[in-house]
DNA sequence: TAGATTGTTAATCGATTAACAATC
DNA sequence: TAGATTGTTAATCGATTAACAATC
């Protein structure tokens, strides 16, 4: 960070494809692995070496000539660039199943991303903790933002109820929305906005088992990432 | 279908693309909207009308020059070329949080997906039923699946139980699964997937709040898809 | 030093956009 | 017929791969 590395455009495929750098590297690193070379962690990953290569050096030099890349410092650079450390708070708008499950996971802990609480309009929910986390009433969202620090609204809520909540968080200095709700939000181009569509998901996977099918054999393109 | 529609190659852009556009013409067509021209729904859906025409001609010729779209033809091609009507059937596989929480979701039966039941170990789930549907004991999803036909497995089983599940898919015929673990699965070609990495997801989203930070203002590229 | 492997430039490939002739 | 808008080809742009000189 400190010293003058060349800053490189940093295209979205490379962007979107950190995290999957920062699983295999945490994985070698966890497997006692010391150092690997962009081959190597090419033919784990399915990739070209050539695109290891491309993609790490948009961040600067991070291998060694003749040695290769030693996994310990490499998976310390790819951590910091991804904001793992940053200590980025969260808190989970919605306490129905699916901000259960999140809560419940290792999602959060596991990136570096501190879960701080859940909020819900109930108050059946209101005042109860799920899975050690407490639950707030969606009206003490501003008040709670005010007070703590919160980066990161994760949106479970239905549809319906996504404009309103929407409102609300544009209305603190939360500074993105992981957002799982079908509908397409509507914020301030401050907020960063991460959307999972589980149905286009499904739909991806129909299309896929249709398209396999039609084959039957003919040597398939295999698994998709 | 029956009529010879030229064969063109799908790239995987455009078949990754193909739920958006199921999602805005649903929308389109809830909203009594009869026709649309590619430049409108480009609008609409923030891409080049470009784009929607070259993506829509890779299946064949939907629209009438002069006219445009007609929005339920369209939205009817689209649900056909992604499998809606085939009538899917689909199980979860790991009656967690997670599982839970997609069994109470709309989002099986919003895509014509059918789910018909839950698999666990725990002798405590199994013989309940979640949101109506029955949870079985894993060891019966071999017989289960010889008796029923069934297309998917949803997997929302921990990591470490992902290796001998993934055993039990590949022993019956199903034909794709949606895979919610982090843990990359291994099985036969025949089988599609579709990886949910929620952790890479957030991981995308805490770098793009640091991005969004250090530019602070620079007229931004706004959301992302 | 010789061998290995990166960092980086150049070549290729694929996807997106622009343009326009076909046609409703 | 004139106007509109598609289907489709050609041009551009961007991303991936190959190649190799730099260097550890």
């Amino acid at each position: 960070m400190e010293n003058e590395e060349k800053k490189i455009y940093v295209s979205q495929a490379v962007k979107k494809r950190l995290p999957r750098y920062y699983r295999y590297l945490r994985q070698l690193l966890e497997d006692g692995k010391l150092r690997i070379s962009s081959l190597e962690l090419a033919a784990l990953m399915n990739v070209t070496a050539s695109q290891i290569r491309q993609d790490l050096n948009c961040f600067g030099g991070f291998g060694q000539q003749g040695y290769g890349y030693n996994v310990k410092y490499l998976f310390g650079k790819i951590s910091e660039i991804l904001g793992v450390g940053e200590r980025y708070t969260a808190v989970i708008i919605g306490a129905g199943n699916l901000g259960h499950a999140l809560a419940a996971s290792g999602t959060f802990k596991d990136r570096g991303v501190i879960l701080k609480a859940l909020f819900d309009i109930s108050s059946e929910k209101i005042g109860k903790s799920i899975s050690g986390f407490p639950v707030y009433s969606l009206d003490e969202l501003d008040e709670y933002c005010m007070n703590e620090r919160v980066d990161i609204a994760v949106l479970t809520v239905p549809g319906s109820a996504v404009a309103s909540v929407s409102e609300k968080i544009a209305a603190t200095d939360i500074k993105g929305v992981w957002n799982f709700s079908e509908v397409e939000l509507s914020l301030p181009p401050r907020l960063s906005v991460e959307n999972v569509h589980l149905g286009d998901k499904l739909m991806n996977l129909c299309y896929d088992i249709k398209s396999n099918q039609s084959e039957e054999e003919s040597a398939g393109a295999g698994q998709e990432e």
